[in-house]
Parts: C-alpha cells; sequence; structure tokens
DNA sequence: AACCTTTTGCAACTATGTTGCAAAACAATT
DNA sequence: AATTGTTTTGCAACATAGTTGCAAAAGGTT
C-alpha cells in the first residue's frame, strides 16, 4: 500500500504544504526519477526555481528522496521506500539509465553485491549505475 | 612503463600543444582524479576555461582519460589505462571518494560484478562509485 | 481571529558550461 | 627558417544551473 504525500510529509515532521504535495505527487504520477529540470517544465502553474531546489534539499534531508549520481553531471532524484529515514539513506539498490528514452530506474531487486576493495579502504557507501535499454525501449 | 604526455598525444593523433602537455601532466603528477576547477586551480599560469573544457573533451573522445559521475554533480576526469582507445572506453574498474580528503581513486584492480538485471533490461555499461575513507586518511 | 513560525517568491548574485570568431600556435613543405 | 594551410586558443557574449538574503505569504497553534 501506497502513502499519501500528505502522510509522507506528517511522517517526516514537515509542515504540509501546496508546493511539497505537487512535487511528491509529480513523483508518485512518474515513478521513475526526476532532475530538477523536469519537475520545473511538469509543473504546469509556475514554481520558483529557488523552491524547487530547497524542497528537493529538504526532502534528501528528511529521506523522502534520494540523490542519483548520473554520467551527464545532472542530479537525479528518486522517492525512497520506507527503509529510508532522516539522514540516513539506505538506497543501495542499483539505478538504470536507458539510452534510449532517458528514463532513469531505481531497479529494488537487484542488490549490489560485495565488493573486495583494496587493505586499508573503508566502505561507507557503494552506488551502481547502469546504461543500457529498458524494456519499453526494447 | 610510463608513457610520455608528447607520446600519449602522438598516439591519439593530436597535435602536441603546450596546453594539453600542461593538463596531462597534471593528471599525471597527481595521479586522482581531477575536475575542471581542480585544474583550473592547479595551472599556475592563467588557462582560459574554455580551453579546459575542450580538452578535457578531446581526451575523452580520444580514449585519454575518462569521466566519472559523483553523487554531488560535478564531473571528475581521471587517465585512462592502455586498454582505451578512441571512441571506446574500458574503465570498468571501481571508482573510490573518500570522504575525507575528497579524493576520487581508481580502483584498477577491483573488478565490476556480474549484476542479473531484470529480463527486458539490455546492459551496456556499468558504473560502480564507492564512498569511505581511503587509506591515507584513515 | 491573532499570533508566531515556516515556506515561498523575488532579486541579485556566483558558478558552470557553450558558441562564434579572430588571433596565435602548430605542422608540413619547400 | 620562411610560407602556407590547419588546428588550437583566448576573448566576448551568452545560456544554464545553483545559492543567498529578505520581505511577503502561507501554515500551524492557541
Amino acid at each position: 500500500m501506497k502513502t499519501s504525500s500528505t502522510e509522507i510529509l506528517k511522517n517526516s515532521g514537515l509542515s504540509i504544504t501546496d508546493k511539497r504535495l505537487k512535487i511528491l505527487e509529480l513523483f508518485q504520477k512518474n515513478s521513475k526519477a526526476l532532475s530538477h529540470a523536469d519537475i520545473e517544465s511538469l509543473s504546469e502553474k509556475h514554481f520558483d526555481r529557488v523552491t524547487i531546489y530547497r524542497t528537493l534539499q529538504t526532502f534528501v534531508d528528511k529521506g523522502i528522496v534520494h540523490t542519483i549520481p548520473t554520467a551527464d553531471n545532472s542530479i537525479m532524484y528518486a522517492l525512497c521506500k520506507e527503509a529510508c529515514s532522516e539522514g540516513h539513506h539506505h538506497d543501495n539498490h542499483v539505478h538504470f539509465l536507458c539510452e534510449e528514452c532517458g528514463t532513469t530506474y531505481c531497479l529494488e531487486n537487484v542488490n549490489i553485491p560485495e565488493l573486495n576493495i583494496p587493505k586499508g579502504f573503508t566502505l561507507h557507501q557503494t552506488n551502481v549505475l547502469v546504461n543500457g535499454v529498458c524494456k519499453n525501449c526494447k
């Protein structure tokens, strides 16, 4: 069952505002990762750029969305699953970027394998980005 | 044995210029990944920003350096090993970002593991980014 | 409704990246 | 080493991305 946008905000101790609800709904409707620019163009009503930046930052801080590094230097944001909480992301799944449609997916079911990194290095987080063609574009 | 900067350029069919040599030497001296901004500040003599952008792009195209996606949305560039050639990068190693000193390393010896991505998805390239603490900062 | 707090929008700014064009540097040839 | 043609570089101007301070608006609480 899906948590409503309002509940997500409540659970994070954030006040419920129009803009935050709108941005959360964009994520839920599209069920894919969105960039700042995506949100700007998807929101028909005028959203101030600054508001979007600040809202996304708040969501990241609260564990509502996580960021995805991409090769072309544009940060993507995607909704976190339940496991994430304030200041603590658990998005250890693989991110897939389709070269055809440009969609970034979270592949929740593909786990990150163990890496044997060299002695002396301490591993905190592993990010896996995969490029290829998604099932819709095949 | 290390290939000289001049040879690297020759092998790629590029003309030998002061700027290109200087930028290559920065990579060789530092033996870590550099951002555009790093190069700008490391080169004591004035380098035009545009020249740096274009030189890096040329190097990427020719397989001399490869780009590393990072979580904070700044592209890093690192020297390729011999295996890379024009239009064909073989940098399938793990990239490690130290949270203390900010250094990005290419862990040449850590191979990218196989992933079993869902049916319908075709995999072209896998990027693995690891955060943690490097052996110098431990 | 009245109050206080948080969020939003605006303006101005910094940083990052791109393009066109003329001057300079490079490469090849005599 | 001078001439010529090609490539590279620097400049100017522009475009996009992201940040900060502050006043107005909206949210939360009583």
